[in-house]
RNA sequence: GGAGAGUUGGCUGAGCGGUCAAAAGCAGCAGACUGUAAAUCUGCCGGGCCACGCCCUACGGAGGUUCGAAUCCUCCACUCUCCA
């Protein structure tokens, strides 16, 4: 490739990339890059949100830079600010450790295992001390620290800014100090904190670091960021079906993103799936390539015919959990019975699906909450709770 | 140190001493419809009880006033504002 089309293979997808000029440059030297992605030690389950970024982190891998998957277990003392409150628990070591080892197993699903270094910023944060972090701190200044959009916001808005809270910026620039990063990349929530590395290493006589941001991909809810806590997210973790589902759950609209940032797609190849594929079917090949990026061809495949079976064709699972509950000579509530089965969470909850026809008991809806199934030993029923929700219970 | 404002269900955010299990929006769930767990529409959305009504828990925490409190009072905790 040539320079130009290394930096638009590069540029793809990205909102910021500060300064493209500089980027340039720095490749025309010939020599590999260092390139750093920071991630929270905290949360270990990787979600399609995070593989924008990652997938980006192998485009460089692929050019033949170097990547450091960078986890911040002394940043995560502070918590990032960016996702507002929630002061997190000091993590031990052997639970940072145990974590770093899921985001390994995980992240090397996208990332060359090979290439890929794993490095832990404790390492030269630790080393600061109080001085240190006294004489980092002397090269900002609060003004420029509260030109951070989160800040300013929560400053105006009358709402608490702990003090350490200020110092994420500064201690997470001075990573890129102790790397001399060539580039640093986050999503676009991350720009402030990535232009303060920029403006930290000029401060220490290096050479600023490019930075290039992603889109934050939207969460199945198509309007709120990807997260855990939203419980809006697909893990990469997740079996084949719960992806294929959770993919076809999105909107039309949002599914032409995802192909953007979650797939290799070129874009003149998205741009004529959107014209001439019926959405479902594209919504279908969305599924697919991501349980083919994350698992295999042949998960891909098996998903997408069991999700035929069961929503198209509205039949059973391949696979149904199989639940035992004690038996007994009385008649037991079927209400109970689902909750006892986890198929709802609370018996008022089990009764507001059977007064909403959300149940089927053998493939009959029950018509009154108060359905009672014979509880005899040996006694076996299909539950089929909503349309998704199936046990196969049997009294023991 | 002084004066004042605030703390409501997963989130945002109303709230009158009783008709408040608490408006509204978001998220979630179910049903109908369909091209899918899209979109749209309708309903539900603290928990218990073989109960269509009754009970319990809930509006930062602890007490109190009242027949009755998320709503009034006292103390505590936390947050913010202004003054010093």
């Amino acid at each position: 490739m040539t320079v130009d089309e290394q930096l638009q293979y590069l540029a793809k997808g990205a909102v910021d990339l500060i300064e493209k000029a500089d980027l340039k440059a720095k490749i025309e030297r010939g020599k590999p890059l260092t390139i750093k992605v920071g991630f929270d030690p905290t949360a270990p389950d990787i979600h399609l949100g995070h593989t924008v970024v990652i997938r980006k982190m192998r485009h460089f891998q692929q050019l033949g830079h170097r990547v450091i998957f960078l986890i911040g277990d002394f940043t995560g003392m502070i918590g990032d600010p960016t996702g507002k409150k929630a002061t997190r628990p000091a993590l031990s070591r052997e639970e940072i450790e145990a974590n770093a080892e899921t985001y390994r197993r995980q992240v090397f699903k996208i990332l060359d295992p090979k290439t890929t270094e794993v490095r832990f910023n404790s390492e030269w944060l630790g080393q600061l001390g109080a001085e240190g972090m006294v004489k980092l701190a002397a090269k900002y200044t609060l003004a420029r620290i509260l030109e951070r959009d989160d800040f300013n916001k929560r400053f105006k808005g009358n709402q608490p800014i702990a003090l350490h809270e200020l110092l994420y910026p500064l201690a997470q620039g001075y990573d890129s100090v102790a790397l001399k990063c060539d580039v640093e990349m986050g999503g676009t929530d991350q720009l402030f904190n990535l232009l303060v590395g920029r403006d930290l290493m000029r401060e220490y006589k290096l050479e600023p670091q490019v930075v290039l941001t992603m889109p934050l991909l939207e969460g199945l809810d198509g309007v709120e960021k990807m997260s855990k806590s939203l419980g809006n997210y697909i893990g990469i973790d997740e079996p084949p079906s719960s992806i294929f589902g959770k993919v076809m759950s999105i909107s039309d609209a949002l599914m032409w993103k995802y192909y953007v940032l979650c797939t290799d797609l070129t874009p003149a190849q998205i741009e004529e799936l959107k014209t001439t594929a019926h959405p479902m079917d594209a919504k279908r090949g969305l599924a697919k390539h991501i349980i083919r990026d994350f698992h295999s061809e042949e998960a891909a495949e098996a998903a997408e015919a069991e999700f035929r079976r069961i929503f198209s064709e509205g039949q059973t699972p391949d696979e149904i959990a199989e639940v035992s509950l004690p038996a007994s000579d009385e008649p037991q509530l079927l209400a109970k019975v689902i909750t006892s089965a986890k198929l709802a969470e609370s018996n008022k909850d089990a009764q507001r699906l059977i007064a909403q026809g959300g149940v089927l008991v053998d493939d009959v809806k029950v018509e009154t909450t108060r359905h009672a199934l014979d509880a005899r030993a040996g006694q076996s029923y299909l539950l089929k709770v909503g349309k998704r929700r199936f046990a196969k219970v049997t009294f023991t």
